[in-house]
DNA sequence: CTCCTTCCGTACGCTACCGTACGCATTGGG
DNA sequence: CCCAATGCGTACGGTAGCGTACGGAAGGAG
């Protein structure tokens, strides 16, 4: 299972979504978005927070996470430039419980929601493709609700690793393991033990926040069998 | 945290979705339904099948599950008569990677895909509603993925158990606790343990198959928030 | 250069749940 | 009426990950 191939951005914003529209379309939805900085720990959206804009990163890591009432939280899934943060404003809802926040930062293309809704009575290929994005995120997140119950914490950390890995397109990114605890459910002594093991196997380096990517065969080996499903279901699902 | 209120049934097919449409609506739509048995343990739709018809249950409980390659499954949630089987083709999608298995034998409406596809084109407020539904269920799908990884067998049994109760109007209902096993990802065994501590605490009673809600308040009180959080936005979002 | 903060490695007793297994009671079919 | 199948209770050793804690190394601020 080869990671996407990530083309040359000959043309367009670099968000996957917005340069499957047809240029005119993504010409008039322009004057509406501000490119904006997603510095890591942002929150793009809280729960239960009126959601104001939509976002299309063009880099860095989004993470979904359900936070609990003891404060503590989970992922439910990532989004990076292949998709849209505020997907529920999608599906006419103003809030969610779910809280968005910058995992890796990087930018993003930002769109109000009067003009998000707008674009998508408006452009029905625009809609195509959210309405398909928000099935990927279906699959993502019911895969993720089996992943935690089932796999051992360091098959989902080679998997946390491989999404991240194709969503930065780079090596080696930023993300400290007390982050990578949260974001995994368990402590960070843990993901310590984890991450040990996968850099002794030679599949990644650690380092003071700094994660690289060394044998990314090894780590799909590593990986529980539910990065490749989510995977292949987002390239069935967006191959436009 | 009371459950919904089960009003008489005045008019309507006992769908709540169905029922929350315009009568000429609903009319137009009935030649195309057909009211099928779903008995235990019937497949709705398997992951990477097609999908040939929706179905709205009226009686029953149908289950969403994650399979995993070594057999293994885990519910990411369940659809009663408040909801719909076969949101992904909503969203565009002709499989998906999950399966819907029916758990507690019912009846539902049965409208295949490309009328369901016309209908929804056809009546905005069923596009709305089905829209508001599956931003209901994504809720519940998150919620699920933090609940399997953060909170005990305990808790998660008495959420289930409540989540059942609502959805099939009665006290007593036929579940074993080798299928509730499966649903919730852990032991036979296990599940034994975890009903035997609610059945000694006043909550259950458990017997061959049949599980009879004793005690709601107390269920929960043993539940973790997440039976709370998802019924709350259920509600809050069908609030037709 | 020093101090303080951040980040990571490790350790230890503990708990929840696992895999497996056995036995018993109830139920339905022949 | 008997037997097989189904469903549940229980037991026991094993282990993954917990809560907590301490220490050390790297880096930034003054």
């Amino acid at each position: 299972m080869a990671r996407p191939d990530r083309p040359a951005r000959v043309r367009g914003t670099g968000n996957h979504i917005l340069d499957a529209l047809p240029p005119a379309d993504l010409a008039r939805l322009r004057p509406d978005m501000e490119e904006v900085a997603l510095v890591v720990r942002d929150v793009v959206f809280d729960a239960r927070e009126i959601i104001t804009a939509v976002h299309f990163p063009v880099s860095g890591i989004v993470s979904l996470v359900t936070p609990m009432e003891d404060g503590s939280i989970v992922e439910v899934t990532t989004v990076g430039n292949e998709g849209m943060v505020g997907v529920p404003v999608f599906l006419g809802a103003q809030s969610t419980t779910v809280r968005a926040i910058s995992q890796v930062s990087g930018r993003a293309l930002r769109l109000p929601v009067d003009a998000f809704l707008r674009a998508i009575d408006d452009h029905s290929q625009l809609r195509a493709v959210v309405q398909r994005y928000t099935q990927a995120l279906f699959t993502q997140i019911s895969q993720s609700a089996g992943c935690n119950r089932l796999h051992s914490n360091e098959e989902r950390l080679a998997r946390w690793l491989l999404m991240s890995h194709d969503r930065v397109g780079a090596d080696r990114f930023p993300i400290t393991q007390e982050f990578l605890s949260q974001m995994l459910g368990v402590r960070r002594a843990t993901v310590t033990v984890s991450a040990g093991i996968l850099q002794r196997a030679g599949f990644i380096s650690y380092a003071r926040g700094q994660v690289t990517i060394v044998d990314r065969k090894g780590l799909e080996g590593a990986s529980c069998e539910c990065y490749r499903i989510m995977q292949t279901e987002l390239v069935r699902l967006l191959s436009y």
